[in-house]
DNA sequence: ACATTAAATTCGA
DNA sequence: TCGAATTTAATGT
């Protein structure tokens, strides 16, 4: 039975941000080291207070990270789709996983050993360079997040969980059409399916998105921006 | 929660 | 390998 052509694991390094300011013996030493694992549907990728030795980037598919209180409660912090990397902080300060990664949907990771992420932060200046603009960019994403707070409307937070994935620092070169069902954008907003499905609609009738069948494509970024914060 | 529609899968030729 | 039939998933209300 075949099926679709699939994205390699080394057609995915390749393309990556950080892949591409590597030298080609750099690049051929972390493709070797770097492990590609699949999990399930609402499989676990990695789990909070567990000790940190991979750095993680999605092949395909879609994860979210959140945390769970001690009552159960658990809270979405972040989606992470195809080419984002993640656990690069807990990585950086040697302790155990801060939250819980689970998968959305069937997903492929990629998982760079902590020697190799540690070896390249000693050796590569591009490297570097490329890990100060994710970090840079994802405290910007949890300033945001503050900024906004819970006091967001739900059709300004659907807004917001859209425009956070237009970040070129977080998400190399997107296309116009985001990959989501309605009910995994719930999942990343803490909404309902129908709810989601309502604030979509009024997204689209002021003109900033396009509602489709298995996603949505963003018409009017600058103005879903501005629709995200002013809620 | 339910009805409608679109997509994926199965199965027979 | 094709397409009709069936099952599954996504959407809109």
């Amino acid at each position: 039975m075949p099926k679709a052509p699939t994205r390699t694991l080394h057609e995915m390094l390749a393309a990556s941000t950080w892949g591409r300011v590597l030298t080609p013996a750099e690049f051929d030493l972390v493709l070797h080291e770097t492990r590609e694992r699949h999990v399930p549907q609402n499989g676990c990728i990695a789990r909070m207070g567990h000790p940190v030795d991979h750095w993680i980037g999605i092949i395909e598919g879609l994860g979210k990270m959140s945390v769970t209180l001690a009552d159960g409660k658990t809270s979405t912090l972040a989606g992470v789709c195809a080419d984002a990397w993640f656990g690069e902080g807990s990585l950086l300060k040697r302790e155990p996983r801060r939250y819980d990664a689970v998968a959305l949907r069937p997903t492929r990771i990629a998982l760079v050993p902590a020697a190799t992420f540690q070896r390249l932060r000693d050796t590569s200046l591009p490297f570097n360079h490329y890990l100060q603009t994710l970090m840079n960019a994802r405290l910007g994403l949890f300033i945001g997040m503050l900024e906004g707070g819970r006091l967001l409307s739900p059709d300004a937070r659907v807004a917001r969980c859209l425009a956070q994935l237009f970040n070129p620092d977080l998400y190399p070169d997107p296309g116009p059409f985001v990959d989501l069902r309605q009910n995994e954008i719930g999942l990343l907003s803490g909404l309902s399916r129908q709810r989601v499905n309502t604030a979509l609609h009024e997204l689209e009738r002021i003109g900033l998105i396009r509602v489709e069948s298995r996603g949505v494509t963003v018409t009017d970024l600058q103005g879903l921006r501005a629709y995200a914060c002013a809620g």
